[in-house]
DNA sequence: TCGGAAGCGGAATTCCTGTTCCGCTTTAAT
DNA sequence: ATTAAAGCGGAACAGGAATTCCGCTTCCGA
């Protein structure tokens, strides 16, 4: 039996309130996760679902790993977003509209805010798979404004991460404004070519 | 008797030994402080300094107050950033310094790194003082600047804190290396008038 | 309808850290 | 040298939060 049999067979035995539970134990910490941060509490998620804390962690065995699993979901909004990007003709306005979608797909969300500017005991571990799925049409996407000499010559994908890291922590100090469009504003003035 | 003749009297009236221990306390909270950020345990504090815990706290009423001292305390090089960055004539060269030289004073302190990003539980309260004091050299640096066409007419000293954040956790990110002069040498160029 | 396996709830446990307390030690003024 | 005040050490305390445990409940296949 490979792996992913085993993962089919034990979803299709999860029996019915177990997976209704589970649902919702993840909805409710994708809320609360969203909006304090990774100070949420386990009580608080569980209370916030309607189930005691053992049902918690029998879906999830660690708060981390709870975590990580949201993070994992949300990551890949970054990849449709690529994705549609890479569909725009001009080459400055796909990565223009790259990092202002990725942007904009943070906004308001605090935890996942912290997972962008690193913070620890979010195991990325796990989400190499996502994260390739993103570099792929990124590259393709900063490959192209460089030859179309829409940004500067150096950019590379490499610049990714650390761009919306400062963003986001902008996000996160400010939280509520819109500041961070600002910067954003600054971070792309300053990736056109000169 | 007025508050700073009371202070003075303090100090004046520490003992000898009091004094000594006080010092080393604040010497291993700087240096744990830079290491670990405010991860730093005040246990781990006082046997760095080699006292008992109970010094600590004679002389900081609390691991808050400290850290907000040290911040201060660092801060101040900010001050002495700015006054030298305002004497250089070139008004973008000024620009520049200011933010380079700031930079340069974060790099290896994961403490202050989070200070900068306004990570909560250390007070700002009670550095409004040196908050001014940097604020106003500032001003006219970025003023001089602005006048003399040599950055983005909508440049402000409010500005300074948003990039700083940024610069800062791409420090903490990815701590020892050097993308961090990558992304001030960006935000740099976006400041350019255009 | 029934039996037992799968799930559930939430009190209790554990661990971690900041902070307090107080008997003992050191300083320094007389 | 004496002594009272100042300072010190570190065990004990306190509160917060993650995680465990286990008796009770709910589902579901036969």
């Amino acid at each position: 039996m490979t792996p992913s049999e085993q993962k089919e067979q034990t979803e299709r035995t999860l029996r019915a309130d177990a997976r209704r539970n589970r649902e919702r134990v993840f909805e409710a910490a994708r809320e609360l996760f969203a909006r304090d941060g990774e100070g949420v509490q386990m009580e608080e998620i569980a209370s916030h679902a309607g189930v005691g804390i053992g049902t918690v962690y029998r879906h999830f065995p660690t708060k981390g790993a709870l975590l990580t699993e949201m993070v994992r979901t949300r990551f890949q909004r970054f990849t449709e977003i690529a994705l549609a990007a890479e569909q725009i003709e001009d080459p400055w306005q796909a990565v223009a509209t790259l990092l202002t979608e990725s942007s904009v797909a943070v906004e308001g969300d605090a935890g996942f805010q912290m997972a962008m500017m690193g913070v620890e005991d979010l195991e990325w571990e796990g989400i190499e798979q996502e994260k390739a799925a993103f570099a792929a049409p990124a590259e393709r996407i900063i490959e192209r404004a460089v030859e179309a000499g829409a940004v500067r010559s150096d950019m590379s994908v490499d610049d990714i991460p650390m761009l919306m890291c400062g963003i986001t922590s902008t996000m996160y100090f400010a939280p509520g404004g819109a500041e961070w469009r600002r910067h954003l504003d600054l971070v792309l003035a300053g990736l056109r070519p000169g």
